[in-house]
DNA sequence: TTGAAAGCGCTAACAA
DNA sequence: TTGTTAGCGCTTTCAA
């Protein structure tokens, strides 16, 4: 019961024992000029005495901490999580412990965490931006003290920053080639915010896919959604519904939006995929729960956050902050009922 | 471009201002015995060079770190996830940072992070337990160092301790009395592990439910699930149909396993819920995205986390890490058309 | 209102 | 192979 009951130190270890404290602390690191005797007594007392190293001390003296400090926007959807955890995978397998923070996609969030991050004296700063991320001063504040920065896949505009993203671009460019594929011709987009590097290379992919097909590019039938959630993508698509001419498929840049659109064209009695195609983006696990299955790009977000901390080790061994770098993940389409044309009600992907 | 281009410390502030070493820190730490002139003064300083302060110093001299650690099995899903942010909003409100780790479900990272965190000098630790923890001397270990030791959601079957819990027993009751009312008879239970306080209780609030209302308890209807996933859920389910009496309502002790159920329910030809009702446990998001809407019951994740930082800043001020308080949040049933007889095909909650 | 000085627990030269 | 010693950057008595 008793709290406190004095902390055991390394002194205490040297002075049970007869030795230095050096000793002891070399004894206790495994380093190669100890005596396997005198290792083995120190380890045995420490366990005895269910001595418990005090890290603060020892970062404070190395000036490592070996702590990974991350910031995340959110950790909803299955993404993020996914990212973090590969993350974590690799990262404690190195020796690492990780900092997880969430800037709950606001600047001044992602702001407070870095200046703790950098207070707690962390080995490097792994980041996929907020939303709200306009000016990137502070991440220049932590390349400034020379600790490796490495962003993953919402990366700033700055150059020679390290960072691992998903090809975009690509996943919406092959995405919407597969609508047209399947017979679409009047595509509609639910459109991401264009500051974001992820969703701009999602419209661009999807523009371009348009245009290398010979079809139409037209600003009516994309419409900019008010955040990635359901109702956001509800509401995009009734507007998509009031307007002039419809569409025959709607490429949403997020899953949650289409799930929405799917509730939407429910509520209208349009039926999916026969009168309407649609594809979301980012594979999350319900998408193979709703009916139609939905169609969505993988980002492979566990192979992301591996990567992201590969990048980190290389930085920190060439103790050159500047390199640039840039991981770029294949996409996977994971074509499901809600585009399929034909064959539709009865396949199942997977 | 520098790497290190040297780090500011209280000193240099200290020499560039004539000031002893003592006073800039009473000043920057705004004490009430510095002169308002001075403040400003070492303020002003302060902001011009970007000093930052040492936090492992400043912990490893005082003692306290201002870091709280947060172990959670795992951030899938939504409840996780919502619990952390309920965290780390009153977290930091009141000066703290959070510190995650997941366990992942394994009893040896749990062991790893509680001792990553005491070596960090945590102020306190938040734990909702792995499912394969069967024991506890390693949160023992947390309380006898005099730290605050708080649980949400799972908690160990020690004494006097402290945690916030939803009412797993209220909910699964009232949702079992809930189906009985629908004109369910033979209502099944996907259960979780028995070892583990919420599904425990999950399953003893569907029996005692069942009792009370003059229906057998029958071990054929409760399935024991391997895990809390979709294809745990659809193989119980199968096995629940290739039993000799097919039932009428399936209670499943996760909306993840639920949804699972659902999917073989439907390639069986079973319609929900005219032949058989189904509901879930968590209230996770996709409940409303499938068809049909799934009903569940909410744990008020974002509440729990709140209350948990709530019970640790008691802990914390008392100084007496022993009170053994519980919090118990009252579930919310959320009835959709999954366990909707009669008018079920057209209604929609909420 | 300010300063001097001790020391938190550990690491890492350097010496022996 | 072990010991001596000097701090890491800060907080916190105690004295002025």
């Amino acid at each position: 019961m008793a709290k406190g009951s004095k902390r055991i130190s390394i002194q205490d270890l040297a002075a049970e024992l007869g030795l230095s404290v050096s000793t002891i602390s070399r004894a206790l690191n495994n380093a190669v000029d100890v005596s396997d005797a005198t290792k083995a007594q120190v380890w045995a007392l420490a366990e005895k005495l269910n001595y418990q190293p005090n890290s603060m001390a020892a970062s404070l003296r190395s000036g490592r901490s070996n702590v990974l400090g991350v910031i995340v926007p959110h950790i909803n959807g299955a993404f993020f999580p996914a990212v973090v955890h590969g993350i974590e995978r690799l990262a404690s397998q190195a020796g690492f412990n990780v900092m997880i923070c969430q800037s709950s996609e606001e600047v001044d969030r992602e702001k407070k965490h870095i200046n703790a991050l950098l207070k707690a004296q962390v080995d490097g700063v792994l980041v996929s931006m907020s939303n709200t991320t306009r000016d990137f001063a502070h991440f220049e504040q932590v390349r400034r003290k020379g600790i490796p920065l490495v962003f993953f896949d919402r990366m700033p505009d700055i150059p020679n920053v390290c960072g691992v993203v998903a090809d975009d671009y690509r996943g919406a460019y092959q995405l919407t080639e597969h609508l047209i594929a399947q017979g679409c011709r009047r595509i509609a987009h639910l459109a991401g915010p264009q500051h974001l590097n992820i969703t701009f290379n999602r419209h661009q992919g999807y523009h371009d896919a348009l245009l290398k097909h010979g079809l139409p590019y037209e600003k009516a039938l994309v419409i900019p959604l008010a955040n990635s959630r359901e109702k956001a993508g509800a509401a995009a698509t009734e507007q998509l519904l009031a307007g002039p001419a419809r569409p025959d498929a709607i490429f949403s840049a997020y899953d949650f939006a289409a799930a929405g659109a799917l509730r939407v064209l429910e509520e209208h009695g349009i039926r999916v995929p026969q009168d309407m195609a649609l594809a979301g983006f980012s594979n999350e696990p319900f998408t193979t729960m709703v009916k139609p299955q939905l169609t969505s790009v993988d980002q492979h977000g566990e192979l992301m956050g591996e990567a992201a901390v590969q990048l980190f080790l290389q930085l920190q061994k060439r103790s050159d902050t500047f390199t640039g770098q840039r991981i770029v993940l294949k996409p996977k389409l994971m074509i499901r009922e809600s585009s399929l044309h034909g064959q539709a009600a009865t396949t199942k992907s997977q």
